[in-house]
DNA sequence: TGTACATCAGTGAACGCGCGTTCACTGATGTAC
DNA sequence: TGTACATCAGTGAACGCGCGTTCACTGATGTAC
């Protein structure tokens, strides 16, 4: 079985052979070449159809918007809870490190690229969904839905980081979602 | 006037060269050569000194840790509020972002090197005596405490890793301890 | 159905660069006597 | 106060490596006629 000169599917391949140089090696120490070598083409294939590094890692961070914007919305449609679509975000973080990681380094990609910015809008548009489902009595007016917005943002957000980088304590088990539910609920329903 | 042979105070140098270098580009961009450059010393001097990369970015984490421990044990000596503890964590994140970025990445330095865990136990226990400021009434029991601690740190890492991406919204000022008062005040006081 | 041709995805040799590491060395400092 | 010597912080030349980029090219595909 020889390999055809023209692959056919090279962008998708090239993005899954990211996803796994990225979750061995962080985002940082993605070298073109080695895309190359896990994908099996050659060397200047990869820059020839990304342009270069940073494109590359703009089509993933679009891609990881798009998982995480559907992620959330299909948390709301079955739960119509604030808590759970949090919950939902914590487990795209894990389930999809290398997406999660590049996401959050605009540093290392077109941060004004069209696409990318469409996709970053529509999982914003996911999280203000969910802080709309909040009763009424708990955001009396507009800065009081966008500021707890923003701290379900940051709980979650920061409990992710935190699990990924191995600095939580073990009492918390090993289940990432249970985890989060306990640790997240405080914010949600403190008055409880 | 001539550089003398020993140089006196090469670690605190490299050090603070690190810390440049590493808000320049980020700490896996980190070069000894670049380091050595900045210190005015031979490329082969941080190596010499610190064993590698690692070891270096072990003293800086330490380093970071034990100014974090400070901060937040002086913001409870100042305040008695978990509240601007945490305040106090994103202000130390953000002025301070090099050593943050480090801590927070132990894939890149020697984690169980033993003043690293040291250090690192004493930001823990500052935290905790943070927790510990609450009233009887939100905290009943170990566990219950133990969760709080969580998310506080979970908001306010959230807050502080979102913020130095840029990823938050405009609408929150430039002043990052103000909106992290406006944005995390939900968690401690939603009871309000 | 067949031929000519434009397009463009992917190739591979070559380049220069900065890196970490090695290792024999240099020279300042501190201590023993 | 002076001399000898051990220590060790820092040097600098040399090495091999993987990288991104360039560029003339190859060959598969699609379309026009």
């Amino acid at each position: 079985m020889t390999r055809p000169y023209h692959h056919g599917d090279l962008r998708n391949t090239l993005l899954a052979a990211a996803v796994d140089a990225i979750a061995e090696s962080g985002p940082t120490a993605l070298s073109l070449r080695d895309l190359a070598r896990r994908a099996g083409v050659s060397h200047a294939a990869p820059a020839h159809h990304f342009g270069d590094k940073a494109g590359l890692l703009t089509a993933l961070a679009t891609q990881g918007y798009d998982l995480l914007a559907e992620a959330l919305d299909a948390a709301r449609a079955r739960t119509g809870s604030l808590l759970e679509i949090g919950v939902a975000y914590v487990a795209f973080a894990v389930g999809h490190r290398a997406h999660f990681d590049v996401m959050f380094r605009p540093d290392l990609y077109h941060a004004d690229d069209a696409e990318l910015t469409t996709a970053a809008g529509r999982a914003s548009a996911a999280l203000a969904a969910g802080v709309a489902t909040l009763p009424p009595t708990q955001v009396t007016d507009g800065r009081e839905a966008f500021l707890a917005g923003m701290s379900a943002w940051s709980i979650v957000h920061g409990f992710a980081t935190l699990w990924l980088s191995g600095a939580l304590p073990p009492d918390l088990g090993d289940d990432p979602e249970a985890a989060a539910r306990a640790v997240i609920r405080r914010l949600f329903y403190a008055a409880e």
